[in-house]
RNA sequence: GGGUCGUUAGCUCAACUGGCAGAGCAGCUGACUCUUAAUCAGCGGGUUGUAGGUUCGAGUCCUACACGACCCA
């Protein structure tokens, strides 16, 4: 590919170094330090008005030069710094002789800047430069100053570039660091301890999705990149540990979509003595906590809705709203008549030429009934409660309703936001479950989960009564951050390399 | 997996029913001591995603491929 005006730029840039270093600038100073940034300045002359000067003032200001105004003998260079941009005034009169190097100033190029701070004419406070030193040259051109980087490939792929030029791009980011610290600190703060356990696993369970597979040499042997964390925690409790949680990775080998990347991130927690009724207060509370506590106050605009976490949250019962959704007036868990149902209002095939709905395995029809009924109604935040079993395999069966589980999973905008449940923590029950999911393998289901008996044998010493929670940071940082896309919260998305 | 759309200068985008590939920003030269999408004058910058095809002639039409976006399942 020919590139000769980039060629051209960038070869201009480096001659551009080369006059700065015999001007006596170091090219590549080793470091700097500054007084204060672009957002604490604006913060400490709020109120300044044009004439404004405090030349008693020293500041020193660093940042990256978005754009550079060159009026012959004073210069205006706008710069960037982690905080915001400040403006920068070189004059010729003050700076002397060195004012010189200011041509050789390149659009992306960090500046270091001391004087002292005013208000110019037109009311934007500004340094006047008293002195001023490169402190790395760009060799590239930035691009378009006014409408920024657009292309959506080029930003998820140069998230660097998204990052200098756009500034809202950092916002999402900050609000999903900060949203990652105050849950630690929120179950720091109530005796949880945070863990970490493995990534590469030998059989990969805790969900039902395709796992990566990679190897390990010396071992020769096959490992699975984690698709949950469920597992190795619950082996935790059985250890003794009776509140534990782990901020990390999933990874699953399936399609992308605006709310699926391969790799995200799950909190899981795991406590001793309580019921999923019990982690369902913790939902309710700690969402809203950290919405009130990163935004001010309980409602949240997304995409154009207010959602409202005031706590409580709506609760709907899993087979009741899907009966009621779909208007069917028998149990949804009576297979005979929901195959015949189904048959009847859902003929066709899938476009992507799978099996008719009403032949599919019994377990994936409820699913998508549930998914197309039931999921993309719930737009403010919702417990949808007591899952059916076939679906729930460690989750413990519900003390009153036989065919379901003592499970919930938080929804809004038509969004999964998490899943919990009543840990199952009988080994024989459990091991039932995990015969089942393997009947289903064998019958070519390749998401069913494969027995783990390392984790039945933990079972088997006895996991005290527990509650179990899965909480998606990607989603949560989406709704924080008013993000269409979960691309928008993910700093580098997985792209097909180029 | 299916459908629709997109890919033109470093960036943002034009280019009619096929007829010399353009603008703004960025860059270069010059002017300018309060500009802020600075302004003014001049100049350079292209294998139009890739590979084929149709045509006197293709950014434009056809085929395949690559990458992406959106929608559907």
């Amino acid at each position: 590919m020919s590139q000769k005006s980039l060629q051209e730029q960038r070869e201009q840039r480096l001659r551009n170094l080369g006059s700065l270093v015999e001007r006596g600038f170091e090219a590549y100073p080793y470091a700097f330090t500054t007084t204060t940034t672009a957002a604490s300045l604006h913060a400490a002359h709020p109120d300044g008005a044009p004439g404004d000067a405090w030349p008693d003032e020293d500041v020193v200001v660093a940042g990256r030069a978005m754009t550079v105004r060159n009026m012959g003998k004073v210069t205006f260079v706008t710069l960037r710094d982690a905080t915001g941009d400040v403006q920068a005034y070189l004059q010729r009169d003050r700076i002397g002789e060195p004012y010189g190097a200011v041509k050789k100033v390149d659009i992306g190029d960090w500046l270091e800047v001391g004087g002292h701070p005013f208000v110019t004419k037109t009311g934007e406070l500004t340094v006047d430069a008293a002195a001023f030193r490169p402190l790395v040259k760009s060799l590239r051109p930035l691009p378009d100053k006014f409408h920024g980087l657009a292309d959506k490939e080029a930003r998820y792929r140069q998230r660097h570039l998204d990052l200098m030029v756009n500034p809202e791009v950092r916002r999402a980011f900050v609000l999903r660091s900060r949203a990652i610290a105050f849950i630690r600190r929120y179950l720091d703060d109530r005796g949880f301890l945070e863990v970490e356990t493995p990534v590469l696993q030998a059989v990969p369970g805790g969900a039902e999705a395709r796992p990566f597979v990679t190897h390990h040499n010396a071992l020769d042997h096959d490992f699975h990149l984690r698709i949950s964390l469920e597992l190795y925690l619950k082996r935790l409790i059985v250890g003794g540990f009776d509140a534990v949680y782990e901020i990390g990775r999933n990874f699953r080998n399936e399609g992308i979509s605006y709310k699926h990347n391969p790799e995200y991130t799950m909190l899981e927690l795991y406590w001793v003595g309580k019921d999923y009724l019990d982690i369902l207060t913790l939902v309710e509370t700690m969402y809203a906590e950290l919405v009130r506590d990163l935004t001010g106050g309980m409602v949240l605009s997304y995409q154009g809705r207010d959602l409202d976490f005031t706590p409580p949250w709506p609760r709907i019962d899993y087979t009741g709203e899907l009966a009621q959704r779909a208007g069917i007036d028998f149990d949804v868990l009576d297979e005979a008549r929901l195959r015949a149902w189904v048959a009847e209002r859902h003929p066709g095939a899938g476009g992507d030429g799978t099996q008719p709905l009403a032949e599919q395995p019994f377990h994936q029809l409820v699913a998508k009934l549930y998914d197309i009924y039931v999921e993309p109604t719930l737009v403010q935040p919702t417990f949808v409660m007591d899952h059916p079993e076939l679906i729930s395999p460690l989750a413990k069966r519900h003390r009153s309703r036989p065919g379901l589980v003592e499970r919930f999973e938080p929804v809004a905008v038509g969004m999964e936001l998490g899943n919990a449940f009543s840990e199952l923590n009988d080994p024989i029950d459990q091991r039932r479950r995990f015969e089942e999911q393997a009947a289903r393998r064998a019958a070519g289901d390749d998401e069913a989960q494969p027995i783990d008996e390392e984790f039945l044998t933990a079972l088997e010493y006895g996991m005290p009564p527990t509650g179990g929670l899965g909480l998606g940071i990607d989603r949560l940082a989406m709704l924080l951050a008013d993000a269409p896309s979960i691309r928008d919260v993910v700093l580098f998305p997985l792209m097909r390399p180029e």
